[in-house]
DNA sequence: ACAAAAGTGTTTACTTTACACCCATGA
DNA sequence: TCATGGGTGTAAAGTAAACACTTTTGT
């Protein structure tokens, strides 16, 4: 650590959040979104996002920024890349870095907090708007995340309610990645060979048709598997 | 931007690299270490960092740090992780956040440049020491993530000559990923499937033995193939 | 002729894909 | 009894792993 000649740059440390949620009835995957009402960009669509405050941890200013605008009882959440602009910021006199943290709620316990005067709203994301600053590559950048987590990594059980069928998990999975990302007895067999599903022997009747299975997510059976890559797609 | 009613943390940004390299000739993956100076943790050996200077961006920060211990004229570099401790550092009265980048060089070209007061040395992952810091587990990260580039990117092919063998290539991937990652006669059919190898009908003689084969990479078929999954391993 | 390194081919087991079909329920 | 969604099975194609074998060089 070198005390370098040179002045150093000195930073205001911003967390922004793409916040992900699927609302399966509907076959959307959403994201959520707060309007401006300062300049720069006033008007414009931004993720939530919030300054890093005095002995507040980074993964504290995400989560805090997150509890800002929703109440939700479970949640993915992981950091996603820092963005770090050059020039100084003429309102601060510093520099801006961003960290990003990318998030997935589970959508039916989401419960938006609108507060007067801070638009915050859901938005499909084939639905969305440019976005204030570099917002728009950040959720790009999300949306690639989110996309490859699926496929090898438990985050749908994070966000899915304790004990689901597996359609609801093929819905998920279809709602995020596009229809015809697999066809729906394949995905059953490759899930269920993983093993790391516990089939309740409940069932639940959702309108007409055969009952379905209620499964839930086996930590125990996953932890174990831990070191082999798991393959969801 | 909501204005804060708490006090914002003032920030100096580190960038800390994680400097990989491989020794085919003596099948040893290697890290790059600079031996700590001052206190806290003198003697202790440490990841390459520096701190980010006015008008720098973060990536320019890697390079620079990267370019005042080696000279390389291949290299691969990608952020990897930022890593923010929550209360301030006491010499600066500032909170630190350190950016931490993952770089690999060729090794036959990385040429060290070592000042008069700063060790600057490779070290083989197997016999790495204890580093300051939170840099071990710094380390740690890169290495998965060294691991699982080389399973579905080409990131061999930044740092390999122009011009190899598959025999390099695959001593390169099981120097990294260790041996019996893969058979190298699959090994070898797997890779000229993909069809990202350019065949130049050249051959070449390495002491005793059949001449082998120089191939090199095809940017133009790879760019064509960028939306399928690759499979190296 | 033999060792060494490059390169080819083959066998076997497994996965993936696509799709047909049966099952259990409500209307 | 038929529509609807849940669930099982299977044939064909493709991939992966292990390993035997051939080719071309230096010594």
């Amino acid at each position: 650590m070198t005390v370098s000649p040179l002045p150093l740059a000195e930073f205001v440390v911003r967390v922004d959040n793409v916040i992900f949620s699927v609302d399966t009835d509907q076959n959307r995957l959403l994201v959520l979104l707060v309007q401006r009402q300062q300049p720069p960009f006033i008007g414009y669509w931004s993720l939530p996002g919030t300054l890093v405050r005095q002995g507040e941890s980074l993964e504290a200013a995400a989560y805090r920024t997150l509890a800002e605008k929703i109440r939700v009882s479970n949640l993915y959440l992981e950091q996603l890349y820092t963005f770090g602009e050059s020039d100084r910021n003429p309102t601060y006199g510093k520099r801006y870095l961003s960290v990003s943290y990318f998030a997935l709620v589970r959508f039916a316990d989401a419960e938006l907090i609108v507060p007067g005067e801070l638009p915050v709203q859901w938005f499909a994301l084939s639905a969305c708007p440019d976005l204030a600053f570099d917002h728009s590559k950040i959720l790009a950048y999300g949306h690639r995340r989110l996309c490859n987590k699926l496929e090898y990594s438990p985050v749908a059980f994070d966000v899915l309610p304790e004990y689901f069928t597996l359609n609801d998990l093929y819905q998920f999975y279809s709602t995020v990645l596009g229809a015809n990302f697999s066809d729906y007895s394949n995905f059953r067999s490759r899930l269920l060979k993983l093993g790391i599903l516990q089939d309740t022997h409940q069932k639940v009747i959702r309108g007409a048709g055969r009952p379905a299975t209620l499964y839930r997510f086996d930590r125990e059976a996953f932890a174990a598997l831990k070191d082999k890559p798991l393959v969801f797609v």
